[in-house]
RNA sequence: GGUCGCGUAGCUCAGCUGGAUAGAGCAUCUGCCUUCUAAGCAGACGGUCACAGGUUCGAAUCCUGUCGCGAUCACCA
């Protein structure tokens, strides 16, 4: 029990004891600094209850706290505010505790929950991932930890966009242009290739459009008529079809990009636990179309496409089934949503890691699964993220003003290693062992600048200034972790024995505080679905930590109680940065 | 134009379901490496919380309006 859980019921007795009069709840908040105490009742509140002087009533609760409570020391009112000091036996006794469970802060899974999907990444196969799909693959990757921290299970799945106009394009330029290229042949890595195609098509068509334009035909037609596109549609019409030579370019192709990813993932460091490709979910959903159509819920138009109206709602018109009867987005999104639930029983909501700018999309989306009465609808989530903006603005892949992935994790790597040389603390390790290292600093500042920022926050990244190392950055906080561990090392005595008795400095008291807060911080983040609650949690703790480290003597104390139980507070802390680090997806070095 | 989101220090961001004098980092300036890793610590400087109303004992936080930025409103995905 937490000392707020002791308090709210020692609060609610002092009421009725003083005051007959019965509270429903107690407020608290942490004591500022600039006032003595741990934990500060706010009496504001009470007065609806009992009308009388807040301060009064602050000393009058404060005198009977320290009477009935063992754990309240002192106590001074500021105002309406009642600070109690917490006596340091209730710390070192919750330290104990918590030092028992190597996991603490995080829940086991509780039996019976249902299981959560988190959906991300999601890419399309004709290009490579960029900044926006990092930003997408460490909040969905993050996510899906911290739920599963929080006590639930969960599936880490995606929708591979594996067919479409898109891949058709880089297919064709490829045909056209490519000489037989494969990434064996050049050295390129597949997504990569692909995506050269990609944009060598987009050229061909604008080039196309010019000399359209230059011989009469106004911009919108030519638009539409370019005959590369018009060669492109007919290509996507023969795969539908099921053209042999069109599958199977799709498919090497495909498998190119695929190879491609599966390195930019490992190098990401994140998985998935079942893929969804669109060519196996794209013709999903029409029968429940159909369904909805007899239900009531959709309705049919003259020229025989399939609506569903939500003005009631709010919102428009959304069509769900075209007017030919083949798919849209929305179609397959319905087939491929039930699907997922079909496959896994268990999953009772899943939560979808995809931008802002289809905020709609999944409103739309949400509102026709409760429509067509699938009672798992009520637990769909949209986790909505703001766009990864360029200074010259939105990033382009066909105009090449992209950030790649690759690139990106290659250089914050390098800056890693320069910064290391400079201050050359490697030595005795071997070459092999410093580049992993490297990696380790460069993913970690990379992760945590983008992981720190509320989700549906844009984040504007200028490529000409470097990601921070120093400061509230992921490295400062890898290095207060390596510190410790260093710390940990010359520890040679048997540091395991319960400490009980000792006084505790200032600082020590509030990196107890801070870690008292773990759990709370993980149940937080997870019902906001935010990896920067986690962020932040973790830099109060590691700024709190350094001071603490900077100013007192651990080896070096003298009384033996004192400098045992410092140690095992480093290395609970140490503990505690590399489990929630580990919640972000991201690693922690022993040295650096 | 309708809808949704955002607006906090020069810059990048915290600030939970309303609570004390709004907090960090970067940048600028001072100190601190002959006991545990200076990617650090200790400190200084810096804010009309976009603006205007409202609710409340109390508003950066909740409500309304205005302004600014972004997204979206396709038989595209």
């Amino acid at each position: 029990m937490n000392i707020q859980e002791v308090l709210t019921a020692k609060v609610k007795e002092a009421f009725e004891n003083l005051y007959s009069a019965t509270l429903d709840t107690v407020e608290f908040q942490a004591t500022r600094k600039d006032f003595e105490g741990d934990i500060t009742v706010v009496v504001f509140p009470m007065l609806r209850v009992k009308k009388m002087n807040p301060a009064q009533l602050g000393e009058e609760l404060g005198n009977f706290l320290v009477e009935h409570v063992a754990e309240v020391r002192r106590f001074n009112v500021v105002k309406g505010f009642l600070n109690l000091v917490i006596d340091d036996a209730y710390y070192l006794n919750f330290f104990a505790k918590s030092t028992e469970n190597e996991t603490f802060g995080h829940a086991t899974q509780k039996a019976g929950e249902a299981a959560v999907m988190v959906e991300y990444s999601s890419p399309n196969t004709n290009k490579p991932l960029h900044l926006g799909h990092i930003r997408n693959n460490l909040l969905g990757y993050s996510v899906a930890e911290i739920i599963k921290a929080s006590g639930k299970k969960v599936y880490k799945t995606q929708i591979i966009n594996d067919r479409g106009i898109h891949i058709c394009k880089s297919m064709l330029a490829w045909k056209r242009y490519g000489n037989g290229e494969t990434p064996e042949s050049t050295g390129i890595k597949g997504d990569k290739l692909v995506g050269n195609y990609y944009v060598k098509f987009d050229s061909v068509y604008k080039q196309e459009i010019v000399e359209l334009v230059a011989n009469g035909m106004p911009e919108e037609e030519a638009k539409k008529q370019a005959p590369i596109l018009l060669e492109a549609q007919e290509m996507l019409r023969k795969w539908e079809a099921g053209d042999a030579e069109t599958v199977a370019l799709w498919k090497q192709m495909n498998q190119w990009v695929y190879d491609g990813f599966a390195v930019t993932y490992k190098n990401l460091g994140v998985d998935f636990d079942a893929l969804y490709y669109e060519s196996d979910t794209y013709l999903l959903g029409k029968d429940f179309v159909a369904e909805g159509l007899e239900s009531g819920v959709f309705y049919k138009k003259e020229d025989g496409s399939v609506w569903c109206d939500l003005t009631d709602e709010g919102l428009d018109e959304k069509i769900v089934l075209r007017a030919d009867g083949t798919a849209v987005y929305m179609t397959q999104d319905i087939g491929t949503a039930i699907q997922r639930v079909k496959d896994y029983p268990d999953v009772g909501g899943m939560i979808y890691t995809v931008g802002n700018e289809q905020d709609y999309h999944f409103k739309v989306l949400f509102l026709i699964l409760k429509k067509l009465g699938f009672d798992w609808s009520k637990n769909l989530y949209h986790l909505s993220y703001g766009m990864v903006d360029l200074p010259s603005g939105k990033m382009k892949s066909r105009e090449g003003t992209v950030v790649d992935a690759d690139d990106l994790m290659i250089e914050m790597a390098a800056t890693a290693k320069e910064i290391s040389q400079e201050l050359g603390k490697l030595d005795g390790y071997s070459e092999e062992e410093k580049e992993e290292l490297y990696k380790i600093i460069g993913m970690g500042a990379l992760k945590y600048f983008i992981l720190k920022v509320d989700p549906k926050k844009r984040i504007l990244f200028d490529p000409k200034e470097s990601i921070d190392f120093a400061g509230n950055t992921g490295p400062f906080i890898q290095y207060t972790y390596a510190r410790i561990q260093s710390i940990l090392r010359k520890a040679d005595f048997d540091y395991s024995k319960e400490i009980a008795g000792i006084d505790l400095d200032i600082r020590e008291k509030e990196i107890l505080k801070q870690l008292q807060g773990y759990p709370d911080a993980v149940q937080l983040a997870a019902n906001n679905q935010s990896p920067a609650v986690i962020a932040n949690y973790t830099y109060d703790l590691v700024k709190l930590y350094n001071s603490f480290f900077q100013n007192i003597y651990i080896l070096g104390e003298e009384n033996q109680d004192k400098k045992i139980f410092r140690v095992q507070l480093s290395k609970k802390v140490g503990d505690t940065i590399k489990l929630a680090f580990g919640l972000l997806g991201i690693e922690v070095p022993e040295r650096m």
